[in-house]
DNA sequence: GAAAATACGGAGCGACGACTCCGTTTGTCA
DNA sequence: TGACAAACGGAGTCGTCGCTCCGTATTTTC
């Protein structure tokens, strides 16, 4: 997994542009955009992108990777606050972002296969390392039940980015508090 | 909407392997499963499929209905129970189905469009009947929180039904009870 | 049982999407 | 600054998919 030798200077930002063009595209198409979409939107040819990206998949997982490692900077910025409301605040801001990029939601699941499908893959593990440590704390701070651990919080998770998709913002809400309240310790 | 003159027999026949080759069809491999695939699995020509349901998209929508009728009888026959555990078993009956077959969620979200979308739909309107029984009568028997309506309980069901698609039985189970517990009332 | 009506099958059309190939351009390094 | 490597662009290939068209087969009707 080396990474031979480095990126001619153009190239660099070439592959930015591609990323941040994918990103917008899947976002607001899904991810069934086509290649030329992302490549038009980024400014570069068709060609460039699969030089960078050999294969859908490839610019797929790139794109989700980095969905990801944003989802974990919003947890490291909450947890300077106390374990419970991060714990919230973070479950809730994800789902946000899933109400509004349509292909959000399928980040989350397809990062979730990593037990259950094909090849480990990075970004599962990073998200379920992200959601583990701001789980234990929430549970050790007696804000969140005990008997659950990562695996069920991530399919909460995906369930409610999904059915954020299609809701109305404030049926959003109420839904995602009725899964809270089930989060929460039995009184 | 009238129905015009019977359908011959040899006709009637094929539209019912028709829909029953669609439905194993896309369960297994979802709804992008080509037309000619469902043709080949009914026994018939494309031609045929495409007289029956000149568009895939009507296609999909028959199948849709189909299953949401399914979902309504067991609800139907839910009903000689007591409300509560009428109003979860069918719950958990639904999401069940969707685990095991892949484009079942789709047919909920696409269900549940008919507030926010495009026509009304009438898989729609028959989903959202079947669920507010249910719910009403829940409710009333004490069994589920009263601040919640029909469109929170479709979103969760939506949402249930996505996560479990991917995710381990046992996984699946002890999310299903989180979502439980936030939807019973207020202890 | 023959004619008329209806339905069937599947080759073929047009559109589209992933991916390749190669002549041209740009960056790098001595 | 010249020469070589690295990267670019996008027309073109291949495969797939939705859908049409029409000669053939099956029902129905009288």
């Amino acid at each position: 997994m080396g990474e031979g030798r480095p990126l001619r200077a153009d190239a660099q930002r070439n592959r930015a542009k591609i990323l941040d063009a994918a990103e917008s595209v899947f976002a607001a198409q899904g991810l069934s955009a086509s290649t030329e979409d992302v490549a038009k939107e980024a400014g570069v040819g068709i060609g460039t992108v699969f030089r960078h990206f050999p294969v859908k998949e490839s610019l797929i997982e790139a794109v989700f990777l980095a969905r990801v490692r944003k989802l974990a900077d919003k947890a490291a910025a909450l947890s300077e606050a106390q374990a419970g409301p991060a714990f919230y605040g973070f479950f809730t801001y994800a789902v946000e972002q899933a109400a509004t990029q349509s292909a959000y939601a399928d980040v989350l699941s397809e990062a979730a296969v990593a037990g259950g499908g094909e090849e480990p893959s990075v970004v599962g593990a990073e998200l379920a390392a992200t959601v583990e440590t701001l789980l234990v704390r929430a549970q050790q701070a007696g804000a969140v039940r005990t008997d659950i651990g990562p695996a069920e919080l991530i399919a909460l998770l995906i369930g409610a980015s999904r059915a954020a998709e299609r809701v109305s913002p404030d049926v959003r809400l109420r839904a995602l508090d009725i899964v809270f309240d089930g989060l929460r310790p039995v009184r």
